[in-house]
DNA sequence: TTAATATATTAGATTATCCGCATATAATAA
DNA sequence: TTATTATATGCGGATAATCTAATATATTAA
């Protein structure tokens, strides 16, 4: 029974396994952006930036808005924002973790 | 610059997409285990419980202690759990949101 | 209707992940 | 030393993720 939430939970968080795909959120954090703006700051081809978002979209962590000629994307539940930060937190505290046992090997 | 950043970002979570992993985790919720009581736990063959513990300690998720001959593990940072709940929280929301969509649509 | 712009989709090649199996190592006991 | 238990590692194949390139669709403007 457990078995399945666990494989919901991993098809969620798989999004965050894909560095473009952070870039996304983050670039999202401050409100929707169309597909052409995110294009624009983030050196992905067209193409492969639409398959992100519509991955992204079909898992439930971003919707869109279609407004004339544009789509606009936002992030659907700002605990996912959240999530981000803990795990960046994580990530830093580790670089820092590495940093200092760096310092001490060099002078020792 | 932030590109390495987003890289490691993204290995870091990529253990969260894994159901086996995200098992782990919470199985390690309450404290160490050692790899025989999650193995006995967890419906998993030995073998491959071990390669994701590896994974998981090679990225600073997990630490490990030995005591004799067993190996207990536990989680490095509990802000890991903190993220585990936020997503399990995201996907509940989800789920509940489709349930009431699903009886929206059969009461019509 | 045609053209232009924005976005999505498909197919194929490449690469990464995951698991099973066999085997290796490490610690302890006899 | 040998045997036993606990854990890790290496290899191979299956599956899935990712990217590129080409093409398709949708909306608006002319």
């Amino acid at each position: 029974m457990d078995k399945q939430m666990y494989e919901m939970h991993a098809g969620i968080c798989n999004v965050f396994s894909n560095p473009k795909r952070l870039e996304i959120i983050d670039l999202l954090r401050g409100g929707e952006k169309s597909v052409n703006e995110l294009s624009s700051l983030m050196d992905i081809p067209q193409a492969n930036l639409s398959q992100h978002l519509s991955v992204m979209k079909q898992k439930g962590i971003l919707e869109a808005r279609r407004d004339g000629v544009n789509i606009y994307y936002s992030i659907a539940n700002p605990k996912v924002l959240k999530a981000f930060e803990i795990m960046r937190e994580v990530l830093l505290e580790q670089l820092s973790r590495h940093e200092k046992m760096f310092k001490k090997i060099k002078s020792a």
